[in-house]
DNA sequence: TATATTTATGTTATATCGTAACGCGTCAAG
DNA sequence: CTTGACGCGTTACGATATAACATAAATATA
């Protein structure tokens, strides 16, 4: 880990306890719907990932499933994480070997990673336009894409103007 | 590893010998400019990459420089792998944990890359409307996007067409 | 040229991330 | 009330990546 600290996930800061009670609201209703069983595990693994509202790694959520009686193996964070990102409550950032909770459970989007070298931050950001010309790029090769990866690294605001 | 095949890095067929000839030559030239060193290692990595003309991993290519007398110890592969990466003449493939020659070293470029999640194949496509709606939905949140890694899973046309 | 400085290579060792496989429990459908 | 699918937890291991250090080669400086 380049950085210990916890970024946010936003740039602009917020109701963290509202805005992750919403949103874990949403999803459990998303997920009723699609006949998704929302789990004490995965439960619990999405509310971690909202209440820390950052890119975590899976053994950092582990250990903290663990100190609460769940298991402590990695299989019961990757299956819970899988299960999150493939119901669309969360998605994997790649870059950091972290997962992060999506804002917009069952809106169908294309997540946008902006991640700060510096601080390490990680941003969730619109991406329809990005997915529209991935897209676009896609089937000029005759490509048919179903999940996309977009992560940019870069500098956050906070970052820039704080050097010099 | 989900396929033991080894996919080609384009989707369509043409002569590898040549194209990887061009483009470590011109690797070699814009090295040059920029005062990089090209050294043994790197560039026998480089024409690794080029001749197999696919996404390898780090150890793959490892095996195949320690067979070759070259260092046999992972650093020695990440090393000249990070090397290429930063000199714009190999791309991290991250959802592969794996890396592949640029087809276009020295032009300013994003990559973005097809895997087809059947087949494993691995194109990379133009990707400067996506970078550039990249940079707009960055630019919104005020952050600067220096590197990118956008990679889309989906369909390759062959699988495409031969699935019933 | 001789020496200092930087850069690259190779090593050992270890950290970090991720998954296969199996047994048990639970829950919902018939 | 069984049975079959699914979820959870475990052990064990595999795959990916990096830290730290010694040596050597290239480059800069005196």
């Amino acid at each position: 880990m380049k950085n210990e600290s916890q970024p946010s996930l936003a740039f602009a800061s917020h109701d963290h306890d509202h805005c992750a009670r919403d949103t874990l609201a949403r999803a459990e209703d998303v997920a009723a719907h699609a006949g998704a069983r929302m789990t004490p595990v995965r439960r619990r693994t999405l509310e971690i990932l909202l209440q820390e509202h950052r890119a975590m790694g899976a053994y950092e959520v582990l250990e903290k499933l663990a100190a609460e009686g769940f298991g402590s193996q990695p299989p019961v964070a990757y299956r819970a994480l899988e299960f999150l990102v493939e119901q669309g409550f969360a998605h994997r950032v790649r870059r950091l070997n972290a997962f992060a909770a999506c804002m917009h459970p069952g809106q169908a989007h294309a997540p946008v990673f902006l991640i700060c070298r510096v601080c390490d931050a990680v941003a969730e950001a619109a991406g329809e336009p990005v997915r529209a010309a991935l897209d676009a790029a896609a089937a000029e090769a005759g490509f048919t894409v179903e999940r996309a990866n977009i992560e940019a690294l870069g500098i956050c605001p906070a970052c820039a103007g704080a050097q010099s």
